[in-house]
DNA sequence: GCGATCTGAAGTGTTGACACTTTTACGGAA
DNA sequence: TTCCGTAAAAGTGTCAACACTTCAGATCGC
């Protein structure tokens, strides 16, 4: 677990508590595993989170069920509980699954698109243009996660919303981090400025189409960089056996 | 819960388990929900159900910590948890969810089905054709469900299946229960047979299309069955007020 | 008779302890 | 040195008990 061994941002000494431990410690150990202070592959310890975080092994228990549920970690009976570890295929799987939903998402925003939304993300679409003319990184990433938030919830289906972003969140676990979230500034706006047409145009099925193309467009430029590691890793270990033979 | 004190369907003293409690006990859990033994709106008495299955309340805890997670269940705190209670609009989201997961199955299945997986498919739409003609709706469900398992597992993609099974599954908690399955069977068929000429046909695009109109056309066919009755109920209220001042 | 308050029962939230499994470290034999 | 077997250590699976909250019924005052 990276550092940190009492670091109180997961204050939960705090309040006469009316929701139960259980609940916060697992909105804390998704929080780890999410921002990735745990790695894939990395054991929760039961007892050692217990005694981090000043409660008994059973609350922590608890929220580790719910945390396998949504497919954060993986339960190994009598060896403990792993940070999920993403595969490739599972990548490709969950970017799928995203883009449908995203899709959907886009789908229904068209249908029901006040001009309160439509101005909030004709906004967000002017600043991350700005952004991305200025190469500034740090500013785009919050306003394109600020956009997609708004599509999202703007759709009017809070169960899409929900499963959405867990999803979002799953991708994180991926190995490539970066990755998952970068890929060409332009380009990506391109595509924003294409579905914020379509949801002005309160058009569905084109609505539909460019969102779920964006997330698309996302997984293979993600994968077209994974698929070239792994090439350029294999070569080396072709080089390496030619050396050492 | 229904009735039965110690039925023995669910054999947790069978084995020298290497399955936890907690995993053994969702599953039993799911099923007792699903299956309609337990109500929407019902409570899920934790020491009852420990006595039930002969352990202690630690697991079957956790186990209610992944049923809630899924959706089956809300947990008030201090209170308890109850089987989960769909509303119309919850219904709608979860149905539109619903259509977009098996539109990416028909899409997926569309560019990787085998010759096997096709006859399988055409097999089933016979059957269920025969079945529909002789109005024989016991013999048609079983083939339905299994030919929707089979597309959705021909998809390729496990994420997708395994999210797909969780939103038909949390359908059912919904009050009526068998127009959640009926809806015309003549119809229904109809569009099954549309859906797999599009998988033939290898076009992904139209088995999109017909894979997700085929859940939209279940939920609209749904959604007018309740709002006619909401329209009845609401008319004999009418009646009674009249009656009644 | 009716409502407010009190009290016990029922039930959830949490804890610490015990049993069994897995891992690791140690020591001896080949 | 290396391999294997053994035993301690670490860790998970499960349980029983305690603290606090909520609920239901009885009691008391009006």
């Amino acid at each position: 677990m990276a550092s940190a061994s009492q670091d109180s941002v997961f204050s939960l000494t705090d309040t006469g508590r009316s929701v139960p431990l259980s609940k916060v410690l697992c909105d804390a150990l998704e929080a780890v595993i999410v921002s990735g202070q745990m790695r894939p592959g990395e054991r929760l310890n039961e007892q050692q989170l217990a005694q981090r975080f000043g409660v008994s092994r059973g609350p922590i228990r608890e929220a580790i069920r719910a945390l396998e549920g949504a497919g954060f970690v993986e339960a190994v009976t009598n060896r403990g509980v792993f940070v999920r570890q993403l595969t490739v295929v599972e990548v490709r799987e969950l970017y799928d699954v995203r883009a449908a939903l995203f899709g959907l998402a886009g789908r229904l925003l068209a249908e029901r698109a006040t001009p309160e939304i439509i101005a909030q993300l004709e906004g967000l679409l002017s600043a991350m243009e700005l952004a991305a003319a200025n190469r500034d990184f740090d500013a785009y990433y919050p306003l394109n996660l600020a956009f997609h938030e708004a599509i999202v919830d703007g759709s009017g289906n809070a169960t899409l919303a929900a499963q959405y972003r867990t999803f979002v969140k799953r991708l994180n676990l991926f190995r490539a981090r970066s990755l998952v979230q970068g890929g060409g500034l332009a380009v990506s706006n391109r595509e924003h400025r294409q579905m914020v047409s379509a949801i002005v145009a309160r058009d569905p099925g084109w609505a539909q189409e460019t969102h779920w193309q964006h997330v698309s467009a996302a997984k293979d430029r993600l994968l077209k960089v994974v698929r070239s590691e792994a090439e350029q890793a294999s070569n080396q270990e072709d080089q390496q056996q030619i050396q050492g033979g």
